[in-house]
DNA sequence: ACCCAGGGTCATA
DNA sequence: TATGACCATGGG
């Protein structure tokens, strides 16, 4: 087992060596969660700084009370739409988020006309809308519209820290060229990437790192000797 | 009781 | 431009 150990620290570690060993140990994660290109949308918004599952039962409110379309959002009452995102946490700012994600949905014209702009006009557009930045927006470029865009996240930042990758303290936008420059262009391998580095954060890359059986440890000079 | 979550905005120095 | 306060519920 020393040996094995031994033998993989001394292959090269790359970013698709790590892809190979996140996907070897959780398997393909088939995201985003949701059935359209506008609750992925919402989705992004509600998950800001708040744990899926929670998102999941703000979602169900909107939908059980038929209320998980642009329109119905704009036209709901500021109270009432913070009431079904309450599960998600920070109910008032992300209300006021949500209504002015719709709000701009509308002024488009609507999801179609939206999903036709160029990539880098659509991101600059979803940043400017209040409540979105440079996550949130990449979230919905790559799952909503499935453009070629890495998601940089709190996670992806420790992950590669540990691994002695990356300095941790870069821009965002540094690291996403990063991660865009060092990798194919493909849409399904950054999709799977950033959901299996948010499976593994998870699971072994908390704030405090848990590193129990962790499939990188042996490539990570941080958590080396934690196993 | 404490830590954390699939961030972003705004005021301040 | 760079920190810090703030937002707030729910599960481990």
């Amino acid at each position: 087992m020393a040996a094995v150990k031994q033998a993989m620290r001394t292959k090269a570690v790359t970013l698709m060596t790590v892809y190979e060993a996140l996907y070897q140990t959780y398997g393909p994660q088939d995201w985003w969660p949701g059935d359209s290109a506008f609750e992925v949308m919402v989705g992004a918004v509600l998950t800001q700084n708040a744990a899926w599952v929670n998102v999941e039962q703000a979602i169900n409110n909107l939908k059980r009370a038929g209320a998980l379309s642009p329109e119905q959002i704009v036209d709901s009452h500021p109270r009432r739409l913070a009431a079904w995102l309450r599960p998600s946490g920070y109910f008032n700012v992300k209300a006021r988020r949500l209504r002015a994600l719709c709000k701009w949905i509308l002024d488009q014209g609507g999801i179609k006309p939206i999903g036709k702009l160029p990539t880098q006009e659509l991101r600059q557009a979803l940043l400017a809308v209040h409540g979105i930045g440079p996550e949130t927006a990449d979230d919905i470029l790559l799952y909503a519209f499935g453009r070629p865009v890495f998601v940089i996240d709190a996670y992806t930042r420790r992950i590669f820290t540990r691994l002695g990758m990356i300095a941790g303290d870069e821009s965002y936008e540094t690291l996403r060229q990063w991660f865009e420059s060092e990798l194919a262009r493909d849409v399904r391998l950054f999709n799977e990437y950033h959901a299996l580095i948010v499976m593994h954060g998870k699971d072994n890359c908390r704030p405090r790192p848990v590193c129990k059986d962790c499939c990188l440890a042996n490539r990570c000079p941080a958590l080396s000797g934690q196993n």
